[in-house]
DNA sequence: TTGAAAGCGCTAACAC
DNA sequence: GTGTTAGCGCTTTCAA
């Protein structure tokens, strides 16, 4: 089928348009100092011939490889899958490649910093909410190419977040709003990495509580691992069996909150009525079931985060500490509402007023 | 942070450890004509200068580019997120690079295939669920290297995908021996591109019908975009306004599944009592939801495509013409029941014996 | 088992 | 505006 025939050269195309080499170059890279007729010429040629230039023999001169490299520890999330279904066009409008490096566990990750296949693979590195060890930075920091931390704070170097703190702080204001005081969260556990968000949003929700005067209590905080439901049956049932259960729930991901309501409803606690549930994301699920969340914006964080390694390649003087905090907002659907009423017997109780 | 000094070359490393150029490389390769002590120097020179080997060069006089390329039209599915984590550590683990080139929508595609930035740029293609024109296909034919078509069945040409008619068929002849006689089908309409499934999933659909000597009814295959709830309800309702209803449902994926459960528990009919419904996937939400579904791997489907390319790539007389079939298998859940009896009026007339 | 030399396909500096 | 020349960092003969 495909007969493993030489690929044209530039020497080819230079030779069928009666040209030299360099001029081919320059035709091909549209610099100006070409004169229309040869332009049209080689590049008649180039086409004729079927040309496609090789990135390397040109990265070998330049020194510059056409590469953003991705290093991801799964690509099997809504998050990362957005992400990279924006970075990629983006990419390649700019002429470059997308190189993804996937490092699922221990071995592949520790395999990965020790060999750094990417040092002289690409020109631009953008890793993806891995939680890093300090000895794995300094690796990165002398890696000679822009390194840019996505869905995480890096202190001194470029990095792209979401604000996870504040949209936190808002889901759990809005149910403080509806009236709820006893407010669940469930953070997840889990291979994604995303261990900076997990962090950041739990202390958005203590700073909701603290705004609003309630004491945290820990046993509010069930983690959960999504996708193991035994596990999720458990958590909920922790909750369920507290001495003051709680009305409301933030659950970390809306995917983990989708299935805390499938739980609940299986037990047959109705969500909203007995139980409110708002999730954190906006994923197409969401949507599906009309769950209140706090939307952020993978695609605008895989847009902005290549935009900032194409500027920081092209310009080597940029500000290499620049943090882009993206913003949430709160999305409200059915699955919040007051806390079921009149007041239960226990808390009017702790209200005698 | 990251001093952009020059990487160390073999040269470089060579002098270090006293040796020539050659010696560097053919240790660093592992050629087995090195003896013991140079080797140990060479690694340990190599160690100290943080040596990491150029592709671009090695590429350039080799012919070989250390990549295996990738086609998709989005990353943003549990498909696609699938099938490529498990596709990056296979590469990696075979010293083979992943780069991605997506291709949202018809501008990115045209501008792939006439430039095919892959061409001189990977040792092969990986073609994922895309239906392609046969211009398309003839200019992937003469890319001198092995061109992988996945989630599709290409005639000629290496290709992997998983038995969707074997799939639909069983998922149908599930609901058949459940007692159903009214089965609907919905395909999905998107941008995902992964026409081929739809259209070997209708057809082991009718192919069921047609063992059970149940005529096929147009009225009863209803396409659904997934994600637009006004078009879900739209089609939801046509199913429900029919003369005869059907009293199960067969869905194309098990997103849509989801979805169209959703939609029919909000218009208070119950699945499965009123209406069973199945699946196709076994997607993570399949298990959450307790959704029957006829399950298929895209990791698997990732892996065997993985090893097919680099079988290619070093055995340039291996078979090209091969097709390897993966299978799939029901799994039956919560979602699917005897339709509701006793017999309704209906039925009872249709069946007077 | 090792080294010397040539050259992969391109770009960049310099002539013209 | 265009051609000539000299490498970029590696692998691969071919000799030794």
């Amino acid at each position: 089928m495909s007969p493993a025939q030489r690929h044209p050269t530039m020497a080819d195309v230079a030779e069928r348009a009666s040209v030299s080499p360099s001029t081919v170059s320059r035709t091909l890279r549209g610099l100006p100092t070409v004169s229309p007729d040869v332009r049209a010429r080689v590049e008649q040629a180039a086409r004729e011939l079927n040309f496609a230039i090789s990135r390397q023999a040109a990265s070998l001169v330049t020194g510059k490889t056409g590469v953003v490299a991705v290093l991801v520890t799964t690509l099997n999330s809504w998050f990362m899958g957005s992400a990279l279904s924006s970075l990629g066009p983006l990419l390649r409008a700019a002429g470059m490649e997308l190189n993804v490096y996937v490092t699922p566990d221990i071995a592949e990750r520790t395999s990965f910093f020790e060999r750094l296949p990417a040092r002289r693979n690409a020109d631009a590195l953008l890793v993806f909410g891995f939680d890093l060890t300090d000895e794995e930075t300094a690796r990165l920091d002398d890696l000679a190419m822009p390194v840019i931390y996505v869905s995480q704070h890096a202190e001194g170097r470029p990095s792209v977040y979401v604000d996870d703190v504040a949209g936190a702080l808002n889901a759990t204001r809005h149910l403080l709003n509806l009236g709820h005081r006893r407010i669940a969260f469930a953070p997840t556990v889990g291979a994604s990495g995303f261990c900076f968000s997990s962090r950041e949003r739990l202390l958005g929700y203590q700073q909701a509580l603290a705004e609003a005067d309630i004491p945290i209590d820990d046993e509010l905080v069930v983690t959960m691992a999504l996708g193991d439901k035994r596990d999720l049956i458990t958590g909920v049932g922790k909750l369920l069996s507290l001495r003051e259960p709680p009305t409301a729930l933030f659950a970390e991901q809306d995917e983990l909150a989708v299935a805390v309501i499938h739980t609940l409803r299986q037990a047959r606690i109705q969500v909203p009525e007995r139980m409110s549930v708002i999730g954190f994301d906006d994923h197409q699920v969401a949507d599906w079931f009309d769950l209140s969340t706090v939307a952020q914006s993978p695609s605008d964080m895989g847009r902005v985060a290549g935009e900032l390694a194409l500027q920081l390649i092209d310009d080597s003087e940029a500000d290499r500490t620049r943090h882009i905090i993206l913003p949430t907002h709160l999305i409200p659907r059915a699955t919040t509402a007051p806390p079921p009423g009149p007041q239960s017997e226990l808390e009017a109780r702790r209200t005698p007023s």
